[in-house]
DNA sequence: TTTTCACTTTAGAATTATTATAAACTAGTA
DNA sequence: TACTAGTTTATAATAATTCTAAAGTGAAAA
């Protein structure tokens, strides 16, 4: 992804193009492969890579930004922290708890067959397929 | 459950019953219909129930002793809290997110028809469907 | 029984992840 | 160029959970 695209992205949904956002967008979407992170993890990454420093805050709001305008969605795993996830696509997850590490599975990899019918008043918004691993 | 029930699957699981244990876990496991928490719902409901206090500390030594003994299930809820589950066969949830519930799926209302394979070296622990709700 | 001691409980301090605050800064426009 | 609303930053505050060390207790042994 290029820099005008990422411009394009931030404008269109409604995130000013500041530097800080500019450059944690770049390390996030301008690569070949989805890529899953913590704000900590995102925090060291971002300190090895890129000669600017960043406030914790402003990963979390940054962050907080791209998920808003849905450039990220959250991960639902089981711990305190808050795993992001740049494959925006329905899809579900493999859970390793050896490493901590998440893969994505794709949507169609995942055939329900069978599913209970939503409770009164309520209806589905989507389904999480969370496969945990063991060696 | 009996009193001399709740003793033995303490005893049986390595854990002295203790006077807090056994009013925790006769508050949990004497009731029909199993019962899901979080570590700060369960101090309010023995602070009504019972007349005797805990440490806070104590309510999560005792739940964390509960899940190690394989009494509760953790559940996988997005968010900061823990959540706890009495149902600990395989099962399923749905996930009321303008209440924070979470709604038991019985294993056999969920029929997977097809799943991805482990990747290589890993096997598949357990399989857990989170269906997200909405109104 | 009484003694003993490892395991528990407790209150409060410490830690961890995250959010709030308020002052300094900056992008975009007038 | 100057203004203004939105942003970044360092730091404080909060929330959930874990740690600590002292006091208490179950149950095995004497």
């Amino acid at each position: 992804m290029k820099k005008i695209d990422i411009f394009k992205k931030l404008r269109s949904s409604g995130l000013r193009p500041t530097k800080q956002r500019v450059e944690i967008a770049k390390f996030l979407f301008e690569r070949e492969k989805t890529f899953h992170f913590t704000v900590e993890s995102l925090d060291k990454l971002l300190a090895k890579k890129t000669s600017s420093r960043f406030a914790l805050a402003t990963i979390y709001n940054t962050v907080q930004a791209f998920k808003s305008a849905g450039h990220l969605s959250e991960v639902e795993v089981r711990g305190k922290k808050t795993y992001f996830d740049t494959n925006i696509s329905n899809h579900h997850h493999f859970y390793d708890s050896e490493n901590s590490e998440l893969i994505d599975i794709d949507a169609n990899e995942v055939v329900i067959q069978k599913l209970p019918k939503a409770p009164n008043g309520k209806k589905i918004k989507n389904v999480e397929v969370f496969i945990n691993l063991k060696n």
